[in-house]
DNA sequence: AATGAATGAGGATTCATTCAT
DNA sequence: AATGAATGAATCCTCATTCAT
């Protein structure tokens, strides 16, 4: 895409090399996600990011080249951040089919914890196309392989494993939005539970 | 027809009183649907709209009264147009379970003609959250009563009928963005064939 | 001031040739009146003229060419107007001293009266100067010779009357924002009462 | 010093911080006074103003928060100026007579030295006329006090004092706005002296 | 590394006026 | 005469980004 190579100055963007600047990137970062999560990445201004990390407007151009520089390093932390939070939250599932149930509880419970966050990776949609292309594809690609897996080991029916991911992650993404983000009274558990004869044994009767 | 009573002064806005005032304000309709829709709504300029209607930039605020105003005028539109898609596709099923099946393929088909349309619901939840909530929330209750329905029917197995209703949703809605907007290669009704085992039977051995 | 003494179409301007035209035409004039008077020409609108008379849009531009051109109609008329109301009241008046003094009730009265009017003429300063100018030199004019002319009758001291005209002016239009428009709780001839002893005497002793 | 202490959100307005800053936001002041007193508020772009500054368009924005705002400071850093001018002016003045005439004077030899700065003051009344009653409101109170104390000293006659300073008020503005800034050919202090006489003696005879 | 002043392209909205009916 | 739809120039203000200190 660059048509001329370009050799334009390499930008003054640098890897932080003290300690303390570590710690400003950081806080500079803390912010953003707070920022865009609350207010969204079209009303949030770089001045209410610097304000709130509590460091000068110029700062935020010393580790970040632009807004969506941060925002696109928000959202593949947050993809880093998800499937540790699920994978951790279902390390001890003795099967699929508990580890689905145990996945989805995850999920809401994640997105209730992590409004804000949540909030930024569906925004990426508009913001960042290609991240949550990427955010969702990654997902997609381990749960297809663990579906797969699980069938073989004779766990689930066997089927159309991209598919059946792609509505698998749907549905907790909704119910994540339902039962995280707006409604957030209800037990998540409990909503993993009632979710989870539909998982089990589908809608059919018998 | 006044969604949110709001007392601000009512401006000039006027219902258009002539024929070709009604044209006008269709054509401004359309020409934002397909605007909002290709580079969402904070890339498109008012411009850019009364351009492709091919009216003067002053003619649309005959008509709207702010460019979000427009966008939400699009999205109940929208909620209109999807509902009544998908009821008149699946008006003669048998049953909810082959209703289910033709439910989405019918998504996924809407998703794939209306790309732009899809996509301003989706963005919706930035720019007109309670409009969103509402768009989702309508269908989450007559999908709810659906199933409770049929359940009472027997047609499908009984069980906690919202939270199916938001699980099947987000399956529908993930299904149409990956197979409807991403990639519009794979024939839809195989899509929903795939997922329909899942639907049915669940993911539970036997 | 034309330079190709144009041929230019005559506009649609149209003295009105039948009584409702004349009728309408009334109607614009005084909206555009209060209108003025009330948010100011800045902030009123055409359509604000139009909707207080109630006729169509299009309409005003039957009866004027232009908004500054009521607005100067307005203020010629509010001259005739203003002349009226004083002369009417002083009429009576025995001798100069006592006309000053009628003739600043008057004033007062007139612009607790006419706060809108009044208004409009303050604001033609800025609006259309040349009318603003026209219409206090009018006023000193007059008033120079009303104080020459009693000076020649021996009813006031002789002095420089055009000097006296301006500064008698300009108390009056004061007495009247203050004691009119901004505090109207005093009684008008109370206040030229007050001052009566001022333009009587002077302020020095004896 | 927060005069209005509106609850909207601060914005980011600052005090500036370096020399530099205050510099550029006083070059800004005095653009604005310039374009302002020549042109008016309505027919003034912020554009005019940095142009005369000097500066670019969003420069003005660091420092004031918007149009109206350099306006109204325009105002009161007038009031001051003015009370200055005068004060300055009548300070060696032996009796109240005396600084009467020379307020006069003064007043008539500031309206011509500050044209620009004394229509912004009469604009003011149709743009922020809080601003204006303030204004005038101030010199009242001032002057009343004056011929208060003057009168108890003997120095003039006693009569009802806010009256007649409004009255005198009324006097200077418009020989200000006659002699100072539309006729600026006579003298001032000639100007004064006739008045003089009317302020000294009165109308009456004897 | 940190600061905050300066920049100016960009965009939404208003409104006097024109014109076809 | 009356209407109201259509026009588009004009303008204020925002905010990401740059740069001198």
């Amino acid at each position: 895409m660059n048509q001329h190579s370009t050799l334009k100055k390499p930008k003054t963007m640098t890897e932080p090399r003290t300690a303390r600047g570590k710690r400003t990137r950081d806080k500079i970062l803390q912010a953003a996600a707070s920022e865009f999560g609350s207010k969204g990445f079209h009303e949030t201004g770089i001045t209410d990011i610097t304000k709130t990390a509590g460091v000068a407007l110029g700062t935020f151009y010393t580790y970040y080249k632009s807004k969506e520089i941060v925002f696109r390093a928000l959202v593949s932390h947050m993809g880093e951040l998800t499937r540790e939070w699920i994978s951790t939250r279902i390390a001890g599932a003795p099967d699929r089919l508990s580890a689905e149930r145990m996945g989805i509880a995850a999920f809401i419970e994640f997105a209730r914890e992590h409004k804000d966050l949540y909030r930024i990776v569906m925004e990426a949609q508009f913001v960042a196309n290609d991240s949550y292309v990427e955010y969702y594809s990654i997902f997609a690609e381990s749960y297809t392989r663990n579906l797969a897996d699980a069938a073989k080991k004779g766990e689930i029916r066997s089927g159309h494993d991209e598919e059946r991911a792609w509505a698998l992650i749907g549905m907790s993404v909704f119910l994540g939005l339902k039962y995280g983000v707006w409604d957030d009274t209800r037990d998540p558990s409990e909503i993993a539970d009632a979710v989870s004869d539909l998982l089990e044994n589908g809608l059919g009767i018998k």
